[in-house]
DNA sequence: CGCAGGGGTTGACACGTTTTAATGACTTGG
DNA sequence: CCAAGTCATTAAAACGTGTCAACCCCTGCG
């Protein structure tokens, strides 16, 4: 009975991996219409025959093969979701949120990383594109190339992630570093700081331009020239990236306050800061961006800019598998959540100070 | 000429995506066989036709429909990535080991997380299978259930990441955890410890499981007994998790070093210790595990123990991806690397502390 | 001039699934 | 007891690509 070779074996059973609906179906006594049924639409399916054909399933070991049925179909059931940087904990946090939606609305998630790279960009765009996915979330390298125009001109659900768009035609979800930058500068300003370096990464990213932006806005604000912004920029987003630029830093006049574009930065500055002796933040005050998990437990607790992040993937998820599911009626939406200040002690200072 | 809808159309151009390669035949005035050539096989297509046919792609857009191509071949070109948890430095570290590997060679990643949860896992690794990758890196969640066993018997190739076997049927690539958990444990006894907490995750892992087996043979080695090791086990391997560990301990007397499983949780527990003014390393030693980049930065910069992420990536997807292109003769092989001591100043007192 | 040989191209089939229209069995109401 | 349904199942036709044997044409050699 248990012995699957058994039953006058018309179709002989290849290697494992190989078993088809149609040697399932041959197993339990059906044709593989019905086996499909049972897969797709179980209520459609007398529950006796439903059971055989359950247990030819698992007798047999089949697994339904996702090609064929994405073919058949025309597209898949999942969608692509492409980072900047699977090493910076913001990207993974954004991650979690579109795992957990897709998951709940039964598609699954390609999770690709471009690293920043334009040409890693591409290659992985096109193989989501031949997989058929339904949609992509994407935060692309810059605006120019704009690889996802292409996507959606191909019929693809895309959604931008942590970029916002002034385009109606499309959807997309941010958070406003404009202001995220204003509120970054404008704290260390308010804490007495009147020579502020920024250091920053690739200048094609647009979280680093608009950042920046917000930080020369706030320093106008504040009645100063954008010669009071001393800038530091660094070809990568992470620490070590920062430990070369506080090295930088430490060859000249050291500025009183530095913000740094992202958290990862922040923390390789902070490391070489404290190793020359550098008071953070008697000496030196200091902000990042993005409050990701382990800016509280530094050396020196770091001031940063929190953004919704989690919420973020799952509010993008959400727009483009509205957009998947739905096409014709889905009006596309720009969601533009606003930052919050963090402020911890490595910048709290300077005017205070003259007390202690 | 550029318009191609043009050319006598017999097939009509539905919707962009769904442009096919006998579109592209027709517009290119040759047969389908053809285009599959120029795409899989460009030197058997003269220079003329082959420039013909890429020019009717382009500007029709055609992308291949990798489902078909799936289909037809029986295997895909990508393989799996499964590790336990997105959010965990390590895990990433590995993944980038991986993805350059799987891009030199020509294969895609498809990157799963399991989250350390049995239900996540079987769900990822059934879409994986559906989607006939050609083979699968593992982290498993536990030694039980060992899905990856099922996969293994469909033919598919399977190597355990981060995760020993004695069975000589499979590769293995891993870091020693036991020695790893000795190396840490033995240092805190060296620097004097006699009373030490380990904080550790699910004991289902086996990671916590082996370095907690290390930290007692290190004890063991010692004179000291098992009872010498209080035991914190938390449910998750995060900080958050590790805070709730510090909580616990500062709820009864102080120990005299905390060895925690893995430098999230240690991250956690240095934070709740500070906040409570109890002195690392002073009163307590504190020396985590991975020894991930932010441990450096840290308020206090914390001991680990370290291992060769980036290399485990790289080392099993080179075993993986040679048992895929060369099933029958590939030997497997079970590689195991040797942790490495460090040491910083979050561990360093004791019996040195008299002196100051 | 005829023929062998070979490079270049073609056409048809197979891959495994889903779907649709049609078939068969079985129930119900007249 | 038959007609008209209802419900479960089936057979066959697609989806788009890769492969392979067959074919054509041209060149070079006898």
């Amino acid at each position: 009975m248990s012995t699957p070779s058994g039953g006058g074996a018309k179709v002989p059973l290849p290697r494992a991996g190989t078993v088809g609906i149609k040697h399932v179906a041959q197993h339990a006594g059906v044709s593989p219409g019905t086996v499909s049924n049972v897969l797709n639409r179980p209520e459609r399916v007398a529950p006796a025959t439903r059971a055989r054909v359950e247990r030819a399933i698992r007798e047999l070991g089949f697994v339904r093969n996702g090609s064929a049925s994405t073919l058949r179909a025309g597209q898949s059931s999942s969608i692509g979701l492409m980072i900047l940087d699977l090493g910076n904990p913001f990207f993974t946090d954004v991650a979690r949120g579109v795992e957990d939606v897709a998951s709940e609305r039964g598609y699954a998630v390609i999770l690709a990383s471009s690293g920043g790279s334009h040409d890693k960009e591409r290659r992985n765009l096109t193989v989501l594109a031949e997989q058929r996915v339904r949609g992509v979330l994407i935060t692309p390298v810059d605006q120019e190339g704009d690889q996802a125009e292409l996507l959606r001109r191909r019929g693809v659900a895309v959604v931008l992630l942590d970029h916002p768009t002034p385009r109606a035609n499309q959807c997309s979800v941010a958070v406003d570093d404009v202001a995220g930058g204003e509120l970054a500068v404008g704290h260390l300003l308010e804490q007495g700081a009147r020579d502020v370096a920024m250091v920053t990464g690739p200048s094609v990213l647009r979280q680093c331009a608009d950042r920046r932006k917000g930080a020369l806005r706030a320093l106008r604000a504040a009645g100063l020239g954008r010669d009071a912004l001393r800038e530091v920029a660094v070809p990568a987003m992470n620490a070590r990236a920062g430990q070369e630029a506080a090295q930088r830093l430490l060859e000249g006049d050291l500025p009183d306050a530095i913000f740094c574009a992202n958290d990862l930065l922040a923390l390789g500055v902070l490391r070489v800061l404290l190793q020359a002796g550098v008071k953070v933040p008697g000496d030196v005050a200091l902000i990042g961006y993005d409050d990701i998990e382990f800016t509280a437990a530094a050396a020196v607790p770091l001031s940063s800019v929190r953004q919704p992040t989690y919420q973020l993937g799952r509010i993008a998820t959400d727009l483009l598998l509205d957009e998947c599911d739905n096409p014709s009626g889905h009006a596309h939406q720009q969601v533009m959540f606003q930052p919050e200040l963090v402020v911890r002690e490595s910048s709290r200072q300077l005017i205070a100070q003259p007390e202690g």
